[in-house]
DNA sequence: ATGAAAGCGCTAACAC
DNA sequence: GTGTTAGCGCTTTCAT
């Protein structure tokens, strides 16, 4: 009987068919307190009799609070969030969510008019929250966004400025630990490739990197900047080989570019890991399959979804987090 | 002076400060006729003047249509979606919406809980319109989408029943290609991995194979069922290298599964492509870099969300459109 | 061309 | 416990 209702079914519809008032009803559906057990038992069975669901939208401009959360992601282009990692992220965030009543919004601000929206979300409270991803430190909007009174949390740190709240994977310690593995067996001409100095991830993967050389006493010269692309690594691994001919090892600070650099390596005729050592980080899907399978830095990248949510839960229910570094761990495979 | 306000601005207040009635602004803020280009530049002026953004819970409510659409992915494990597949169709009807005002949602619907809500989107009008992926033909929702009266666009074409509205890749035809490229270069026993077989996408990849075979007058009894995934690959070749010893080629489903399949072919002493020729489908990021790289069928996936967004868009706005089959094609590499 | 008034479906104060 | 009332911010007849 609840399947021919093409029309919304209303709460005075509901109320009425109980024979109770509005406000009682309002009351059983929001489980509130002040009602009788009779009215309750009524009112819930005129709601499965004709198959009322409260308007969201309605709820929402009544009690001023919105039923959705957004994903943004701000970036130049919306390709990157073809990258695997993003749906990871959605994944774990959507299980958070699952167990709230919010639902999910995504929005690529990529274009212009997708960076509008994203501002006219955090200066309207359009949303209950927003997860900002790939933010850059130097993008206005990222300091718009910590102004704004809904609540935001970063995920990842964007470089130059550190948000109020936000959860990011220890890429820093990731890159410590690779770097020391590299140390640890025997390699002592270690080069790096960097991501985009722009961004969290590669400023921080970058000073992990060097501190572990620094701690070794080793020389931290050998660098070639890119941009986290294979391409990218491609083109830094040419330019790797071509100044410092004598390196016996690189850490490359995305999988993606380490397979480009992997190639040239090994097109150069140096044997890998015999010659050149190679570690990735990431840990994407390919990493094994490779020749040779890549040592890389695998995060948590679920979890990363999954306590960005819980901590905008957090923030909107009126608690004060505090920021989260999730740990990375080396993955040891064939290429060092 | 846009910046400080925390409040909502609303209508009433530009309206005041324009000097002119609240239905005048709503006409101008909706570019609707019936207003003097006087007071149309004084209601413009003090829009910008006061950063008014339009509520759209209010408007939602007042028009009786949701400002979002839905993408919504039902499936068995929410780790489906960390496919790098739905991250890619996701830019793509994103790139289609940038250009309305309409928002993304996303909508794993997995648990009982997503199932729950994807049902009531269904019944209650609170999108404007669905998108649904990796349905099941067998799944009651499927019928129950086909029923509602919110526009909905299925993603892939489900089996057991053909959706009214739907885009899908050419998954036959790319099978046929795959197969007859296998054929025209000499193999004669091929076999195939399929993928899941309650899925669209597996059964008409698997007929798309037996056709070609049936065309050349090929035996096609060589068949190991798998679910898509690369241990499902693994366990399917070693399958098929048990029965069918004889086998000097195999188109597999998904890359995935080549993945998992190239491995035990080679295990097993077999040369790829000398012994054993294999050909993928997907074109996944990595399948150029296995070794040898892999041969396999591309689809367009990006197009594949950009007109399934158009579709839904034109339902919307009242249109019947037609079901949409997007080409496939073969990349050729090293695996066959 | 213009403004007043009546909702959209819900919640929340407030009286009883 | 219970019902009445007044909005939330917008659109949309309907008179003027």
């Amino acid at each position: 009987m609840t399947d021919l209702s093409r029309r919304q079914v209303t709460l005075d519809e509901v109320a009425e068919r109980a024979g109770v008032s509005r406000s009682a009803a309002s009351r059983v559906i929001n489980n509130a307190p002040h009602v009788s057990k009779a009215k309750r038992a009524a009112v819930l069975r005129a709601v499965a009799d004709l198959g009322y669901v409260p308007n969201a939208t309605a709820r929402a401009l009544a009690t001023q609070q919105a039923g959705a959360v957004v994903l943004a992601i701000s970036s130049d282009s919306a390709q990157v969030f073809a990258d695997p990692f993003f749906a990871e992220v959605v994944v774990g965030i959507s299980a958070t969510l699952d167990e709230t009543e919010l639902e999910l919004m995504l929005l690529l601000a990529t274009s212009s008019r997708g960076r509008t929206r994203l501002e006219q979300l955090l200066r309207t409270r359009q949303a209950a929250g927003v997860m900002l991803m790939s933010m850059h430190g130097d993008d206005p909007l990222a300091r718009l966004a910590e102004q704004s009174d809904v609540p935001v949390v970063f995920g990842g740190c964007p470089i130059g400025f550190e948000p109020r709240y936000y959860v990011d994977a220890d890429n820093r310690g990731g890159a410590r630990l690779a770097t020391e593995h590299l140390i640890a067996s025997g390699r002592t001409r270690i080069a790096t490739i960097t991501g985009r100095m722009d961004e969290g991830a590669g400023g921080a993967r970058y000073k992990g990197f060097q501190e572990a050389l620094a701690v070794a006493g080793l020389d931290a010269s050998r660098v070639a900047h890119a941009d986290f692309s294979e391409d990218g690594g491609t083109a830094a691994m040419r330019e790797l080989l071509d100044k410092h001919a004598d390196l016996d090892a690189v850490f490359v600070a995305s999988d993606q570019m380490a397979v480009g650099a992997l190639q040239v390596v090994k097109e150069a005729g140096r044997s890998v890991p015999g010659d050149v050592a190679i570690v990735g980080f990431n840990d994407i899907a390919g990493a094994r399959h490779i020749d040779p399978p890549l040592t890389t830095v695998a995060q948590p990248i679920q979890s990363l979804g999954r306590e960005m949510a819980r901590m905008l839960l957090a923030l909107i229910s009126g608690d004060t987090p505090t920021p989260l570094i999730l740990p990375t761990r080396l993955v040891r495979r064939g290429s060092s």
